[in-house]
DNA sequence: TAACATATTGTTCTTCCGAACACATATTAA
DNA sequence: TTAATATGTGTTCGGAAGAACAATATGTTA
């Protein structure tokens, strides 16, 4: 279906495969060994079959130069760190530890390059009024908020998901439920980051 | 601050920029040449600078192999294509060409490795009350719908997104907004693919 | 000032690896 | 039948590329 040969596709998933446990291209020669030819040759021909296909782009005289054009498409992707659970309702403290990672292209989230950037998972349903869900992803970026921006806060030693609003010059952080009150800081309110993004995988 | 050297950055950040121009690693020679050392083991030893704080990974022996912890780590990465809008609401055909595209790790996405995907960019209001809202990127899985299920469907010529409902084992389409009606199909009601996750990049 | 890590140069060696050529054998389409 | 196309084998060549060794400078820190 895909115009390529069985021994084309053995071979391009072998590359894939190859690509990413070492992170590098096979050489010929590997391939090769791989599949068990008696000639380099043989590697050599379906490289050149797959490029002609459009499933490989090679770089002529360079060294495991074999190249999946969708890569070089490809947005340059970050890894943004994910951080645990915040609460979006219930009290209960954000954890530290990093607990597994999200990488994704940086113009689908339209951020700057240059932005440091971290995620949480929401617990709670204090949101939902902005339509962030309990179990979504919330993508927060390091940043000063601005008025209605949603932010992650440390307040009065508390951490929480929360529209963050000015009443006479006066930051507090307002709950999207009516069933939740609104925050005004006792002591201090220290904001963590402002969501940038929003990731809701199906459940 | 991170530890590295200015040299050191330089050549790191100039290998990135190669990574993503070309898709390949420089070799220490192209590396010498860009820089205009005199000598090709002053690559050699900055890599090896960099191997040693972390920041590549070489695999010895082996030509161009520099690898960036980073994408070793990293969990495989699909490219979603985006064929542009949605109607979530009013009456509008979804285009058919290919708007950008989309890449994110799978595991974020929480769907098999198999699964064939696309995405649209939902317009109109008419999901809000499922939490799906005017500009946010909705993840389609090609596969057959289960009640409750958020489904992009081609109803009487008409595609648009809307939650899935069998009632008396016939179905239909709900929205979920109280000012837009149930869609109940005269004629033919076609799945063009189930929700399984949204993206919703800030303004 | 001595010790040490970092940065740099010059040279040589070996291996890695792409490329090319000649030839063989199926399978498939015109 | 003829002509591609796909899949191989065996061999050779040369450039690409990593590795090692011997020096020299330049900071920075103790």
């Amino acid at each position: 279906m895909s115009g390529l040969t069985k021994r084309q596709q053995e071979i391009l998933d072998y590359m894939k495969m190859a690509h990413r446990e070492t992170g590098i291209m096979p050489s010929t020669r590997e391939i090769q060994h791989y599949f068990g030819f008696a000639s380099q040759t043989a590697a050599v021909g379906h490289l050149r079959a797959l490029e002609r296909k459009g499933m490989i782009v090679r770089l002529p005289g360079k060294a495991r130069a074999s190249v999946f054009p969708e890569e070089l498409e490809r947005a340059e992707i970050i890894d943004i760190p994910i951080y645990g659970n915040i609460a979006a309702g219930m009290a209960q403290d954000s954890e530290q530890q990093k607990d597994g990672c999200l990488s994704i292209d940086i113009t689908s989230l339209g951020i700057p390059h240059t932005a440091r950037t971290f995620a949480l998972k929401v617990r709670g349903d204090s949101m939902v009024n902005a339509h962030v869900c309990d179990g979504d992803t919330v993508i927060m970026e390091f940043r000063d908020p601005k008025r209605g921006d949603i932010v992650a806060a440390l307040i009065d030693g508390e951490t929480t998901l929360k529209t963050y609003v000015l009443k006479d010059g006066k930051p507090y952080l307002q709950a999207e439920n009516d069933d939740y009150p609104d925050l005004i800081p006792a002591r201090e309110l220290i904001i963590q980051g402002v969501m940038v993004a929003l990731l809701r995988a199906a459940a």
